[in-house]
DNA sequence: GTAATAGGTAATTGAATGATTACATGCTGA
DNA sequence: TCAGCATGTAATCATTCAATTACCTATTAC
């Protein structure tokens, strides 16, 4: 063995607090969006952004503050990635917000956090927070994208099968069942490819 | 005071098993549909059917069994809804489905306990059987009611997003937010009004 | 350099909760 | 009528989990 530098001391380096945040966050959104706020734990999130869980408590006081501020910040992303659409011409717009949300699926865990908080209606805190969030997603559509309200509400529902499918994962039937083989096929026209290929990476991953 | 009577020690009656158990099943459908697999305790649930939570407990083996017949319970109500809907003729099929389906709002918990379980669907056991609930409405659309998969799919997406308005609780808002009325008004064309009084009913409850 | 502050963890705690055990009592058939 | 089974509960256990405490060490400002 080397004897040089073994017991040299060197220090650990730290990270500012802004971007742990920021790393708990994306790990919080995968979790919950994986088990739901009651089925997530600290300590889950806290070994998915690498930091201890007393820290991830820390940081956000409660787990039910973190959870608000992760579906904030995903309907931060949603909005934002909307609006870049909206920036690039107002053709086909139906099809291009529908393509930017199939998208979103990138962030893992960030449409199915969302799921999770709208099934939490009920609930004192989140739930005005949840209906809040659908509400601004509503108003961008009539407003800001110029939806009529039987479009808007197309658009929905399309978004909600498809949280459900993904929250489903019926990806995972695709090659065994052809029922739902086609039922993906009909609700996904394009952007199929993207799902299936998220449903294997996170097979990988379990 | 009077003295009559008062230590005469009279039985207190029990009731058939099976009776205890739909109970059981009805007062798990509401707590589960109201906080989720993980968020329902099964001491809530005791206490809904007017029973202690060892007895639940003892009934189901596991919570994690319990959920699981709420939600193939639940299954078994709306297909056999669907088919009555199906045995009084076929005109105006698609709208008389979808009201069907709206009608069962009226068990209280139990399209959101389907709900719960379509976004655990990551989860081991609930997974395989929620995408098999959900794969057996599909079939049920394709093979009985005979709908191509566009309108299978449009059909379901109309579920998901009723589900999920449901889930939100936008009911609440249906007063105080024109979006929130406008987009209650466009999915729901016809009743409306059972989503408002039941979701006034239910404010009371808690 | 060296306080002071910011970024972190180990250890622990207190409450909640699913499950088990032991026990009590109503019901039913021979 | 009474033995055996079915219906039910009180008490308790073992675990999990969010939260707290106490402490350690980089980093930074001066």
């Amino acid at each position: 063995m080397s004897n040089a530098a073994v017991s040299e001391h060197q220090p650990i380096p730290r990270m500012k607090s802004e971007d742990r945040r920021e790393l708990i966050l994306e790990a919080a959104t995968g979790v919950f969006g994986q088990y739901g706020y009651y089925g997530a734990t600290t300590d889950q999130i806290a070994r998915a952004a690498g930091v201890s869980q007393p820290y991830v408590v820390r940081m956000f006081g409660t787990k039910e503050r973190l959870f608000i501020e992760v579906i904030e910040r995903a309907l931060v992303f949603i909005l934002r990635s909307f609006r870049a659409v909206l920036a690039e011409g107002d053709q086909d717009l139906r099809a291009r917000l529908g393509s930017a949300y199939v998208e979103l699926l990138r962030q893992r865990g960030l449409l199915l956090s969302l799921m999770h908080s709208f099934v939490l209606g009920g609930d004192p805190v989140i739930g005005p927070r949840a209906r809040q969030g659908f509400l601004e997603v509503y108003a961008f559509l009539r407003d800001e994208a110029g939806f009529g309200p039987d479009d808007a509400n197309r658009f929905l529902e399309g978004g909600m099968l498809l949280n459900t499918l993904v929250g489903l994962r019926m990806s995972d039937e695709f090659e065994t069942s052809d029922a739902a083989n086609e039922m993906l096929c009909a609700a996904l026209p394009q952007k199929l490819d993207l799902l299936l290929e998220l449903g294997k990476s996170q097979q990988a991953d379990a």
